[in-house]
DNA sequence: AAAGCTTTTGAAAGCGCTTTCAATTTAACA
DNA sequence: TGTTAAATTGAAAGCGCTTTCAAAAGCTTT
C-alpha cells in the first residue's frame, strides 16, 4: 500500500498549516471560502482522507453504532433481523456512521456490551427482543450509554424503569386481525403465535383476546398455539391441527413464513387456503416474502421491519446528537391488507 | 457516563510506568509474572478497558472487518447473506476482530471500499457476489487491502489475474444432482436455475448439462430457466411449467425456497411432490428452513453458507496477519442429502 | 566485591487528528 | 493615514495507546 497521505502532508503540500486545513476540510465557518476551495482540491489531487482511529480519539466519539447479537443455539441471523438491520444500516449512511455488528454467545452477552462500551468502539446501541427486567436495559442505563431498544419488555401502562424504545401496536394488530376475521362470520379461529417468552407475542395474544371477547366468541385452548416463527414449525402445528374432528374455520398466526407452513399442511389434507379455511398471518414485509407487483398472497398484518430499522436508527442518532431529550418513545400501526388468503366462513 | 479510566490512571494507581502496565496487559515476556498479575487485578478493579480508537492509531491495524452490503432495488439484505455474515462474526469474535457493516446504493458501492480503506476503518474485506471482470476486485488490488471473495467471477481453468476466493463446487454439485436423478430414470428434468448473471449459476447450469449429456439425455429449453431465488418466482414459474401438455418429471431448483414454491404449484395442480414430481434443490443449510432434528424435506445438494462464511473469515484473518501467503483459494464440495422429495420416474 | 550478564522497568516519541488560544491580516471607519 | 474591530490563520497541546531505546535491578562468576 503506498503510504497514506496525512493531514500533515496535505498541510505541507498547501504550505498551510494543519488547523486551517482541519478547519477547510470540516467546513468550519471561519475558514474564507477561496482557501476551502485550495484545500478541498488538493484533498482530492492527494487522495486524501482523514484516519477515523485519529478522529475517534481526538473527538472522543466513534461514529458507530452497536449491534449485539446474541447467536441462539441455531446459531442463525433470523431474516426479520436481517432486514431489520438493513434498514437501520440505511439509515447510518446517511449519516455517516458505521454499523459495527457483534455476534457472540448468549452468556457472553452482557460482556459484550460493557466492551464495546468501555472501548468506546460504539457511541450508542440498538436492542432487539427485549424481555421483561431486560439485564441488557439496566445495564447500558448504568452505563449511561445511548440506546434504543425496538420493542418493549413491558405493555404500556406497567410499571417499569423508563426507556427508549420503538415498538409496533402488537395487541391492537392482531385486534384489528382478529376482529376482521369474526366479521367475516369466523368463530373458530386458531392462533399460532410467536414464542410467548417475548413481548410481542404476548400483546398479540392479548389483542387477539380482545376481539374474540369484544364478540363473545369461545377460545379453544387447544388452538393457541405458541412457536417460532419457521415454515417447519408452521407446518408441523397446522398438520396436527387439521388431523383432528373439529377444525378452525380460520387461523391468525405469527408470520409468513408460518403461513406458507400452514398452507403446505393445508393443502396436504386437501384443503384449499382461502377457501376451506382462512389464513391470516403478521407480515414484517420481509423483502425475500414481497414482491410487491403482485396481489398479496396472504391477508395480513403488515409493518415493514425494514423501515422500523430505519425509524430507530434515525432514534439514535438524534439522541446521540441530542442526549437531552430522554426516553423519547413511538409506537407503530400495523395495517390491514387484504389478500386470497381470507374469505367468509365456510360451511361445516 | 463516569470518567473512562486510561492507562495513565492504571499506572498511578499502580505505581508503575504505562509501558509496564501496557505490556502486562498484553502479555509480553518480559514482564515478571508477579507484577502482570497485579496488573490485572487493578484491570478489574478499576474497570479498565483500552480505548479501541487508542489502540488503532498507535498500531495503525483497525482488527476491523469490513463487510460492504450494496442494496438492490428491493433494498433487502438476502437471507443467504445474513447467514453467511452470521458465520463470519463468530469467526471474527473468536479472534477479536470486528465487524463493519455498511449499506450502500449500488453506485456508491466503489466509493465506499475506497473510503473505507483510506480511512484505515477496516483491515479487510470480504465480497460477495462477484461478476467476471469486477471492479471491485481490481480496486481492492490496488488499493492493495486484503481481502478473499466469496465466489468466483469465473470457471477456474479460465484467465484472469488472480485473487483469492473461497467457492462451493458448484459444478460438480449440479451434476451429482442431475446425475442422481438420472440414476432414478428420471430423463424430463427441468432446471429452475438461480440468475445466470452469477457465475454460480452459470456453473450449475454446466453442471446439469455434464450429468445430462453423460447419460445422453436431451434437455429442453423451455424448461431451463434462470429467475431470482424467491418461493413466488418458484411458485410462479412451477405454475407456468406444470401448465403444459408435457409436463418434467422433476425439478432441479436453486434453493430451497424456490423449492417450497414449486411444492405450492404443485400442490395447486394436484401433484404430490416426491410422487409424481420428483424435486431436487440445492440447499445452503439456511437456519430458518432447517430443523436438523427431522428428516429433510428435500432431497438437496448441501453446503452450509454459514460455515462458508465462518471458513472465508479465518481465510482473511491469516492473509491479514501474513500477508505474504497470497492469493490462497478454497473449493467446498457440496454433499448429496436424500429427502422425501425424489423418487424414481413416475409412469406417464 | 567487582565485572558482566540477563531480566525488568521507564522516559519519551509518535500515531493523525481536533481544538484552544494567540498571532496575524484584512476591512472599516474616523 | 492611523485605529480598532473582524476575519483568517497558526502553534502547540492534547486524545490514549504502543514501542524504541536507555536505564536500573538482579544474578553469576571470578
Amino acid at each position: 500500500m503506498t503510504k497514506k497521505t496525512s493531514l500533515k502532508d496535505l498541510a505541507t503540500y498547501l504550505g498551510m498549516s494543519q488547523t486551517t486545513v482541519s478547519r477547510g476540510l470540516s467546513d468550519y465557518p471561519e475558514v474564507k471560502q477561496a482557501t476551502k476551495e485550495r484545500i478541498r482540491q488538493a484533498a482530492i489531487a492527494l487522495n486524501y482522507a482523514p484516519s477515523s482511529s485519529a478522529q475517534k480519539l481526538a473527538m472522543g466519539r466513534s461514529f458507530t453504532i452497536g449491534h449485539i447479537i446474541a447467536l441462539s443455539d441455531h446459531r442463525t441471523l433470523s431474516p426479520f433481523y436481517a432486514d431489520f438491520i438493513a434498514g437501520a444500516g440505511e439509515t447510518y449512511a446517511a449519516h455517516g456512521y458505521d454499523m459495527l455488528l457483534s455476534m457472540v454467545t448468549k452468556d457472553k452477552e452482557l460482556e459484550a456490551y460493557r466492551n464495546l462500551t468501555n472501548a468506546h468502539k460504539v457511541d450508542g446501541f440498538i436492542l432487539s427482543e427485549p424481555v421483561p427486567d431486560d439485564a441488557r436495559i439496566t445495564l447500558l442505563q448504568e452505563l449511561n450509554v445511548p440506546f434504543i431498544v425496538h420493542g418493549r419488555a413491558h405493555a404500556s401502562g406497567e410499571a417499569e424503569t423508563p426507556y427508549p424504545w420503538l415498538d409496533v401496536n402488537n395487541r391492537r394488530g392482531f385486534e384489528e386481525a382478529t376482529t376482521y376475521l369474526l366479521e367475516l362470520g369466523h368463530r373458530d379461529i386458531a392462533l399460532l403465535n410467536g414464542p410467548e417468552i417475548f413481548n410481542f407475542a404476548l400483546q398479540r395474544r392479548r389483542g387477539f383476546h380482545d376481539a374474540m371477547a369484544a364478540y363473545k366468541a369461545t377460545t379453544t385452548p387447544a388452538w393457541m398455539i405458541s412457536a417460532d416463527m419457521s415454515e417447519q414449525t408452521g407446518f408441523a402445528i397446522a398438520s396436527r391441527l387439521l388431523e383432528n374432528e373439529k377444525i378452525p374455520t380460520a387461523i391468525i398466526c405469527s408470520s409468513v413464513l408460518v403461513a406458507i407452513g400452514i398452507q403446505r399442511a393445508a393443502n396436504q389434507k386437501g384443503l384449499k387456503i382461502g377457501h376451506d379455511l382462512s389464513v391470516l398471518c403478521w407480515d414484517d414485509c420481509l423483502s425475500g416474502f414481497h414482491s410487491p407487483d403482485r396481489a398479496p398472497q396472504f391477508t395480513a398484518m403488515q409493518s415493514s421491519i425494514f423501515l422500523a430499522g430505519a425509524e430507530i436508527a434515525d432514534m439514535l442518532i438524534q439522541q446521540i446528537k441530542f442526549p437531552s431529550a430522554q426516553n423519547k418513545t413511538k409506537l407503530i400501526e400495523a395495517k390491514l391488507v387484504v389478500g386470497q388468503s381470507t374469505n367468509h366462513r365456510p360451511p361445516r
